[in-house]
DNA sequence: TATTGTTATACTCTATAACTATA
DNA sequence: TATAGTTATAGAGTATAACAATA
């Protein structure tokens, strides 16, 4: 299985407008001082196994992510949220929790956040009276058209050395391994 | 990109002695109090990024490798420090923290701890002073076989509907995500 | 002067309990 | 009685600064 392999998923705190500069200089490979070169390890045994080569690639991914969304202050779970909200008109906090594993308690925090920015408005459900609806704003509209092109080309970045027809086996093969078996 | 999807990579900490049973009782689905189910949600989109699909995908093997490691009581990164020792013996904590993307000051901790269990020690590096190389004990040399044996087994099962050659093609291209062009 | 390993500590993320208001 | 959303808080994971011993 796995390890670490840069883990942390967040940029370093900081304030909105400092956010919009320099996205690259921020994102640390958050390990060792940077200092001289270690004597390689053998690491063979671990790329034998596929948790651990799917964790390298899912971190190499979001590590690129992290630097090209960083000019939209958005993180992954923002990202996230954002995109099912685009997609799904109305979605509830249950919905989102539910489709993100997020828990209720620590989402409450991540939509009044998109909220504030004016990203997302909540509107009262049309048939629940204790839930309420989420849906993009105008602004937020704008934001994730130019949000989710950006991580299009990302990806595409980010996958650069596989062919057109290897990303697609690539996306079937691990869709294989993380749906249930029916 | 991906979101978050069960992240929790550790179980609850219980007693090692509670930790020996009922491995699969203990780890769940970290989200919602497993209520009734939820309209499903549109997630044709997120479905289309190589990360979101890497990042579930390597989630999903992480939650198997949890509750097939409970017995030995090794979490992922734990697995990962033994075996990275066990295939270099005298390995140094630099090394171990370069390649695990771990900083030092966290891996105090884990390389403690699992020198309290018996199953490392830390023999004066042969040629640097300041290091210690650590080295598997007779103990830990008997887990690792079987925990090795485990992951091997673990990821077949996580991996069941994948053939042989598939498996083979998918770790071929998710090195190619991960490792650097050159 | 630089590096290994360490302590102390701050910050972020994740989890549990308990409450409210609606169903 | 059960569920959606919330508050408060505990706990795990990840980060930085600074230090002693050695190179």
């Amino acid at each position: 299985m796995a390890l670490n392999l840069l883990k942390k998923t967040a940029l370093p705190t900081k304030s909105p407008a400092a956010k919009l500069k320099s996205a690259s200089a921020r994102v640390r490979k958050v390990d060792l001082p940077e200092a001289g070169p270690v004597e390689p390890v053998d690491t063979s045994y671990l790329r034998t196994l596929v948790g651990y080569n799917a964790r390298r690639a899912s971190l190499a991914i979001i590590e690129t992510f992290m630097v090209r969304m960083a000019p939209y202050d958005l993180k992954v779970v923002d990202f996230s949220v954002l995109s099912l909200v685009a997609h799904n008109p109305g979605i509830t906090s249950r919905q989102l929790c539910a489709a993100l594993n997020v828990l209720p308690p620590n989402l409450v925090g991540l939509i009044a956040a998109l909220e504030r920015r004016g990203l997302i408005e909540r509107l009262p459900h049309p048939s629940d009276g204790r839930a309420m609806g989420v849906h993009l704003t105008p602004q937020g509209m704008e934001l994730m058209v130019q949000a989710e092109k950006t991580a299009f080309d990302l990806e595409m970045d980010a996958t650069s050395r596989l062919t057109d027809a290897e990303r697609k086996t690539l996306i079937r093969l691990l869709q294989k391994v993380y749906t249930p078996v029916d």
